[in-house]
DNA sequence: ATTGATTTTTAGGCTAATCTAAAAATTGTT
DNA sequence: AACAATTTTTAGATTAGCCTAAAAATCAAT
């Protein structure tokens, strides 16, 4: 079917696309691959070439349909594999993705989805983000960023932006996990950090925590 | 670490060292990796230069301590995976190779440790082949073929050499699984066909079939 | 030991994916 | 609108892994 990179790719661009809506730049696109614009070009070529992109010199670069649906399928087995690691090999949420950057080009549609029931069918991975279904939808949700919320609100943690090792160990350390209830106790304008409640403690957290942790409102 | 060409190639030599004893021609393992004769020697070159296999031209090669280590744990990878797909996601044991072709290639020491963990450490692979421990130490057993017993002679199927779609289902199809009673019944030396007791039914196989089943004799 | 067949290696090329350096196009600022 | 800065593309190399065809070494049989 597609190479690994060509899948790494089409996953990058899908990522990009959502972010920022609008054609996808090849720089852009060059930094998250953690490659050269040159070697961008090169790809976003024969991507193009089989249809999986729709490409205009100097434009960027958006995904076709048949692009797009080759990225979901990417995704959904990366989210997949990252929830059977962490629900029955003991791996804590900071130790999965480098794995899961791996076992999502395996390629066996009956492993999908013989592992999705294993699973029960889970809904979203050990970082909150949610999986698609074999069809490619994905289940959406009204969850904000924590810097996003007013004074005084309350809602549950439900996902994180950065899944970098630190920064999830940064939240196992102060008790941070999905699922928790959060309420925002006062907001500090001057160096935007926010005092929060969580487990019954007060705990400031800086704008670099804040906008990395998706809450959803309880209304 | 090593590429996944280069772990093919360190298992395919283990395999053909094992099989017939004395230096692995560059034919035989042309064969065995189904590319060209000059591949080959290209490739040993390398894995010589890399100190995993020992070299010399013409006369065949053989894995140094250090490729045998990278081959078993491939080989421990592999069977590891074919269990999880038998055991956890109901694969039959004629559909897991290929899936396992590609598995074995992942790279996490603590995956393939949990892995083994989390299936109970199992001794054998679906198709009775045995499992090396992490330490690269395999437990050898009294097997022999079907086709070596003598005619009133008993054991106990204990694995296949041919582990083909096509063989298996032929198995499957007899009755014949891993763990069950068989016996041999008469030798006929003309056709070198066996008649064999299995589930209480008499079945005469042919010389294809018990030169591919192992068995451990019952004393 | 010589010859002939077989096996193995060498020589030279190809493709995918990357790189550096240079050229071309686009964007932003006066 | 012109020019400078930035972005993007092109040109030309490199590496891993494979190929075909030719040369060299080994093996087998007289
Ligand atoms: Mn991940
Ligand atoms: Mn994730
Ligand atoms: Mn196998
Ligand atoms: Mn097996």
């Amino acid at each position: 079917m597609f190479s690994l990179s060509e899948e790494n790719y089409l996953k990058a661009i899908f990522h990009l696309e959502k972010r920022y809506s609008g054609g996808v730049s090849t720089n852009a696109l060059a930094e998250e691959m953690e490659t050269k614009a040159s070697s961008v070009t090169d790809m976003v070529k024969k991507l193009s070439d089989k249809e999986l992109v729709k490409y205009r010199k100097y434009q960027g670069v958006h995904l076709s349909d048949k692009g797009k649906q080759a990225a979901i399928e990417v995704i959904r087995k990366h989210r997949l594999w990252e929830v059977f690691l962490v629900e029955k090999l003991n791996f804590s949420w900071d130790e999965v993705h480098d794995i899961a950057e791996q076992l999502e080009h395996i390629k066996s549609e009956k492993l999908t989805d013989e592992l999705d029931k294993f699973l029960g069918h889970p809904k979203r991975d050990p970082h909150g983000d949610p999986i698609p279904d074999s069809d490619g939808n994905f289940r959406i949700s009204n969850k904000l960023l924590l810097a996003d919320l007013n004074e005084g609100q309350s809602g549950i943690c439900v996902g994180v932006k950065d899944s970098s090792t630190e920064f999830l160990r940064y939240l196992d350390k102060n008790g941070i996990t999905l699922g928790k209830p959060i309420k925002v106790v006062q907001r500090e304008e001057y160096d935007e950090s926010l005092l929060i409640r969580i487990n019954a403690d007060d705990l400031r957290v800086s704008k670099s925590i804040s906008t990395n942790l998706f809450i959803k409102p309880t209304e």
